[in-house]
DNA sequence: ATAAAATGTTCGGATGCCTAAATGTTAGAG
DNA sequence: CTCTAACATTTAGGCATCCGAACATTTTAT
């Protein structure tokens, strides 16, 4: 086998094993992958531009927003005009947000830790060591 | 860093990167990925039942069922009821749904070729070699 | 013969994603 | 200083995907 075909072949196993990590993970979570992503982003930087927002998260201005709406909905968010650049809203998190950002990022981590708990010690290191070489190799394509 | 937290804050950023390689190589594709997906894994076997479909496909069975449907309206698959057990539904790929799935598979090969050229030799050997590890890996965690 | 299980379809509701059009704001060219 | 172009966002319309629940049909088991 080609080495170009075996990377065609396995491409989508991986995305599948992938998934299903991460459904597993984000199990009963009060947010969405997504909504986790988004809501992360937002608390790390403390508040976050809608254009940068979009631009880090790689979509469009316009799904961003719609998002943004939910996280509103749910409380976990709010908008509020940029004074100094009045065209630009910036997103805070709420109170709300923060709570549930910290609980979940707890939740995760320790949904990793059962799941990989099932894993030979050798297996957890392979596994780290394949997710760095991908990391580094992968972010070379940009 | 500790190990499972390192495995935490990796996640993301490789499937960042990963969906970013998917809407490259099936980028101008006239099939969505899902929808490659399943019309692969109906000619790949000739034929399938749509709950064999869901279930490979990891998705309801309604979910299953509209994509069917959507790939019936593009006059890719048809249905016809099993006579064997009269419950069941068979999905066939028709001629211009098996032209389709091999042109694109034809291209998507390509698509990595142009892709993956950008990297050196050696990263590429890396690359598939991280890709084995993770299927076999990962895959035990089923 | 009847109840239970298997198989599919349809419906209502969400999320997520995009493009195009409409709105308001700011910066720059004259 | 004014007018236009660029910028930032929102809204509307549309599509793919996903799910669970309700319903219908067929098969299997009791």
């Amino acid at each position: 086998m080609e080495r170009i075909e075996r990377i065609a072949q396995l491409y989508p196993v991986i995305m599948r094993v992938m998934g299903r990590i991460r459904s597993l993970v984000h199990e009963g979570m009060d947010l969405t992958y997504n909504q986790y992503k988004m809501l992360l982003t937002i608390y790390d930087k403390g508040s976050c531009p809608l254009n940068l927002l979009a631009r880090e998260l790689e979509i469009a201005m316009s799904s961003a927003s719609e998002m943004v709406d939910r996280l509103v909905n749910l409380g976990f968010v709010y908008r509020a005009v940029d004074e100094g650049n009045r065209r630009q809203v910036i997103i805070y998190t709420t109170g709300k947000g923060e709570e549930l950002i910290r609980e979940v990022r707890r939740g995760i981590v320790e949904n990793y830790r059962s799941l990989l708990a099932r894993l030979p010690e050798g297996d957890q290191e392979r596994l780290v060591g394949a997710f760095e070489t991908l990391a580094e190799v992968l972010g070379k394509l940009n």
